[in-house]
DNA sequence: TAGGCCATCTGGTCCT
DNA sequence: AGGACCAGATGGCCTA
């Protein structure tokens, strides 16, 4: 994609201070700043390659607009937590097959992630009732 | 037009 | 020294 910002960058705004030196230390700096900015650009276009492959893998339920970024951080942390709910639910004794299909059927609908029906409060009871263990504060933000 | 989302640049910090 | 990672700043694009 085109850098939205040339007019700005790509030139290595370190040069202020280094204008008065030498131009070899100025000409080392800019090309060690448009170096760092390739990298960085190739690190987020490989993060934004890993969202995109998740986005794929999780659910999406016909929602025509592709999920932002926090969504579908939010879709595969809920997404996990029902399959999980699945896997502990199905370990317990009596559980028969019927009853086993008939909850993960349950366990796999919108109305089970918040993050398509946003719902901050609702979220964090959904949290605590489908998730075997406690989540750290740090774990979830809201 | 405001707000959300995003890409990019940048400087700081940590690690090798 | 240089690379990886991160967060803040900035500006463009899109939609309601």
């Amino acid at each position: 994609m085109k850098s939205r910002r040339q007019s700005c960058t790509d030139s290595g705004s370190e040069s202020s201070e280094l204008d008065s030196k030498s131009p070899e230390k100025y000409e080392t700096a800019t090309r060690r700043r448009m170096a760092a900015n390739a990298r960085e650009r190739k690190r987020m276009q490989g993060l934004n390659t890993a969202f995109d492959r998740l986005r794929k893998v999780v659910p999406q339920w016909g929602q025509d607009k592709k999920l932002s970024k926090y969504e579908t951080l939010q879709m595969a942390l809920s997404y996990i937590m029902a399959l999980n709910r699945i896997l502990t639910d199905a370990k317990r004794p009596g559980t028969c097959h019927r009853q086993w299909l008939e909850l993960q059927f349950d366990c796999v609908q919108p109305e089970n992630y918040p993050c398509l029906i946003y719902d901050p409060a609702g979220e964090q009871d959904y949290l605590h009732s489908s998730f075997s263990y406690q989540l750290d504060e740090h774990q979830v933000h809201t």
